[in-house]
DNA sequence: ATACGACTTGAAGTAAGGTTTAAGTCAAAC
DNA sequence: GTTTGACTTAAACCTTACTTCAAGTCGTAT
């Protein structure tokens, strides 16, 4: 089967404008033109498609995806090189969302400081040194004083201690 | 203490060109000013650093950062929305990091792809109808083809089936 | 007192990743 | 046969998030 830009676009979740930057950026070099100069997409290069979508929505730049695709091309002699890339990759991936992780602590830490504070009606109790309060949820007492938040989760730790 | 724009820039691990660009994107209104109009930092303010720097790192945009900052400074009425706009934020960074790991899926799924072709000396065994070759780690053997990569899990799965 | 480093500003520049526009081609439908 | 919709290109434009530049100020050390 033969596919037309608009079709493998639609197709991919994306437009025809985005799949020609591609091509411009080199990471189509694999797409079949007609006798009329227009692209026609074969089943197999969905293939290539989807590792470019993997690649993208990893966080990998357009210009390292068409490397990879262009490894690609050039056969098996490249098939060592291609797994090291994606090896590598994978590590870089693990580590956004270790990161991603960390962010999520925070930002649960945070939820926690407000939902205490939308309960006592203000910010201050996390302020005032030594203030009692009970999680409306769990109905565990804290006591518990910001100071400077240097490492979050020692704070999470503190926060969670009861009394 | 106060901090001047250079020693909070190290301490936050960025320069003092980026600080410069939030406070004039709206990030930094709480920041104060000498007599001679620099910014002084306090201790305080790290507080909303940590904020600015974990939903960057978050992916949130700069502009939605600084609403985020503005709703602090306008005290206890906005609590709740604090509460709602972090709870929304924690559920996209959720969905972020399932992502994440569809792509980590994928990209272990083509590390074995790569593994097998590296092993067998050629990428063909994977286009070759009811190839059967042996896992160089596990010593398993697998009988595998490959067609169009509609759902990766199930790929994984057949391409794990055991003969 | 003058040199130095760190600060101030507005404005211009950069890089990534598209998106839009203008001008034109092509195949099928009416 | 001409209109319609999908395609083609190059080039301009846009947004985000900085980064750099130019010109000037401030406080301290020599």
């Amino acid at each position: 089967m033969k596919y037309s830009i608009g079709e493998v676009a639609e197709r991919m979740g994306t437009n025809t404008s985005t799949l020609r930057y591609y091509d411009k950026q080199g990471l189509l070099p694999f797409v079949d033109r007609n006798a009329a100069g227009r692209r026609e997409f074969k089943d197999n290069d969905f293939n290539f498609l989807e590792v470019i979508n993997c690649l993208k929505k990893s966080g990998v730049p357009v210009k390292d995806i068409g490397k990879f695709i262009n490894l690609c091309l050039q056969g098996d002699e490249t098939l060592r090189e291609r797994y090291d890339y994606l090896d590598q990759e994978e590590r870089v991936l693990e580590e956004k969302v270790t990161e991603m992780q960390k962010q999520l602590d925070f930002l649960r830490f945070k939820k926690w400081y407000y939902k205490t504070s939308v309960e006592a009606g203000t910010e201050d109790i996390h302020f005032t040194k030594g203030t009692k309060f009970v999680d409306p949820e769990t109905h565990q007492q804290y006591r518990y004083e910001l100071k400077n938040t240097k490492d979050i989760h020692q704070l999470i730790n503190l926060a969670v201690d009861e009394i």
